[in-house]
DNA sequence: TTGAAAGCGATACCAA
DNA sequence: TTGGTATCGCTTTCAA
């Protein structure tokens, strides 16, 4: 009973002190290995932290001193998306190897989810916040900017961040895709993606396409925005209903590559052969790519790098490095066999 | 000058009570709706909360009070196998949805990651840990019964939790698959995962895969166990060195679905023809497998609902409620046609 | 209905 | 090389 002092039944520092018979402050000198204290002090200190078992309260240490958090706040749509399994496991494994942890948000592609999760986040300090997208409410974004805590926007590249932005042009990645279609002859174009409530980088990406393709004579005679998640049974269901359509669809271009195989699977099933009787494009150069007999067209874009760069951003910044705002990750073409191959001329 | 009174540029909520003139106890009152002011009082701090942008910091109320915080640890040893993507999503959903946030750890399948992922996470303060396995260091089990939060176990069903677990008994799924594969005929079979430095579940399953298999008069004749992810490329060419140790393999049994069609993609590249020529057999029912043209033989798990599974077992010992410590999930095998059918008899 | 004072577990600052 | 004291932002407790 005389034992704890505390409300709750975990060892602080102090008792930690105690035991070893010096005040708590030598004991926090020890344990930050600050210096300014004899090797017997620190022996002895080092031998009751183990033997009482201290595990020190992180919550104090920042709500103390002029420290921050380790926590940096990721928001990501969702998991279902491999792409984004993929950049999160690029952020966390960075964050990570230096001592940071990722507190999760997963905001289903909602403006209103992801206000409310920033909300929260920033009243646990956060070190910073890395948010997926350009586009934030205005509430989150007022929010954002009181709490003064760096920001990495990842994904969409964004020329005017509201701190940090790391990611790929979307429009001219869809604009170089239309652009190789059209290119290899195809001119009805079919488009099968997901969409939900707020514009985000697939439809950037869609915008560029559409430009590409009317403006090289083409024409994106069908666009399926499906409410789902972008994944194989999506693609499946999305090219169904996209020829059901009729009007004779020469290629289709999916929002990534796991819709896209879900779409050959569906066109095989049919019957038709890719890329004798239909085109079919994916983008992302997923895993599954990798396995294909045939080459998927698609775009390379390096996810787990942009997670990387993302985390790497995010950790200079903590530490006062100089910091080049926007950095455009990059993507390229991959041609594949899926598609029509160039003509002879 | 006079304004700030704190080392941090944020706004207090000695701020707001000094702004709206009343003491900060009634402010706090007024935020926690606790009840005991006037309507008038209410409106007035809460115009000023309002006006100045007032953020709390949870910090704070964690760190004064007796509750806990809102974290929950979650660890999981990667993303790039789409299963544990999965879990992870029915955990933070779930989670999310009930005001909490996930601080996610991401192992690599090494116990000491999980060990220090686990101190560093303790000293949050969380409210309780998810862990992926029954396997931890042993200092990481002294440091989490030290700790006294809740734990969740996952995955891999504890039937002596360190306090409550949630998963699937690996062998008897893979004891099934074994059971079932040597039901079919099949005589010489061999398996292709990952492994890493310790045991975990897939061990468990290859277990009782074996002795099921043997016990059936079958033989498992090459395992092959990869240090790499369990993805599709890693199918891919764990197949081709299966394949290269000669032996007649008439089946292949895979670590999950993801890894078994990068196998069937290389023997279809090898002109072997499924299951004619050989058998193939996943694990997990993993999206793709609903839009492949011949339905893949594999175990049907619920990594979404077992992720929910966890997250509601923590929420429900988070509000007292009681829990059932283990909770089994369960699987079941989808027979396919990637092996052969049933011999009439 | 309101407020003043003590305290949570650590660190900063200054004194010895 | 050490220790005392104030302090971070909030809640608990007790008093008005």
């Amino acid at each position: 009973m005389s034992e704890k002092d505390s409300k709750t039944n975990k060892v602080s520092l102090s008792e930690v002190a105690r035991a070893a018979g010096v005040s708590k402050m030598t004991a926090s000198r020890v344990l930050r290995e600050e210096g300014g204290y004899s090797e017997k002090t620190r022996a002895l200190v080092m031998e009751k932290i183990d033997e009482l078992g201290y595990l020190p309260n992180r919550l104090a240490t920042v709500f103390a001193g002029d420290t921050t958090s380790t926590f940096v706040g990721v928001a990501i749509p969702d998991l279902g998306n491999e792409v984004f399994a993929q950049v999160l496991e690029g952020i966390d494994r960075k964050l990570g190897a230096f001592g940071h942890q990722s507190v999760l948000g997963l905001t289903q592609h909602t403006l209103k989810e992801e206000e409310d999760w920033i909300r929260t986040v920033l009243s646990w300090q956060p070190a910073g916040l890395i948010l997926t997208g350009r586009y934030h409410s205005p509430r989150a974004t007022e929010m954002i900017k009181n709490a003064g805590v760096p920001i990495v926007e990842i994904w969409d590249l964004n020329s005017s961040p509201l701190d940090m932005s790391v990611g790929i042009n979307h429009f001219d990645s869809g604009f170089d895709m239309g652009r190789f279609l059209v290119g290899r002859g195809y001119g009805k174009i079919g488009y099968v993606g997901t969409s939900h409530d707020t514009a985000n980088a697939a439809t950037t990406r869609l915008d560029g396409f559409c430009k590409a393709v009317e403006g090289g004579g083409g024409k994106v005679v069908r666009q399926l925005c499906l409410h789902d998640t972008a994944t194989y049974y999506t693609g499946y269901y999305g090219t169904e209903q996209l020829l059901a359509g009729s009007s004779r669809i020469e290629c289709i271009f999916y929002q990534n590559d796991t819709m896209a195989f879900g779409g050959m699977q569906y066109v095989a099933s049919k019957g038709m052969s890719v890329p004798a009787d239909i085109g079919i494009a994916g983008w992302g150069d997923l895993p599954i790519a990798s396995v294909l007999q045939r080459r998927l067209t698609s775009m390379h874009v390096p996810h787990l790098k942009l997670g990387q760069a993302a985390a790497e951003m995010m950790l200079a910044r903590l530490s006062n490095e100089p910091v080049e705002p926007c950095r455009d990750i990059g993507f390229n073409l991959i041609p594949g066999s899926t598609v029509k191959s160039a003509e002879r001329t």
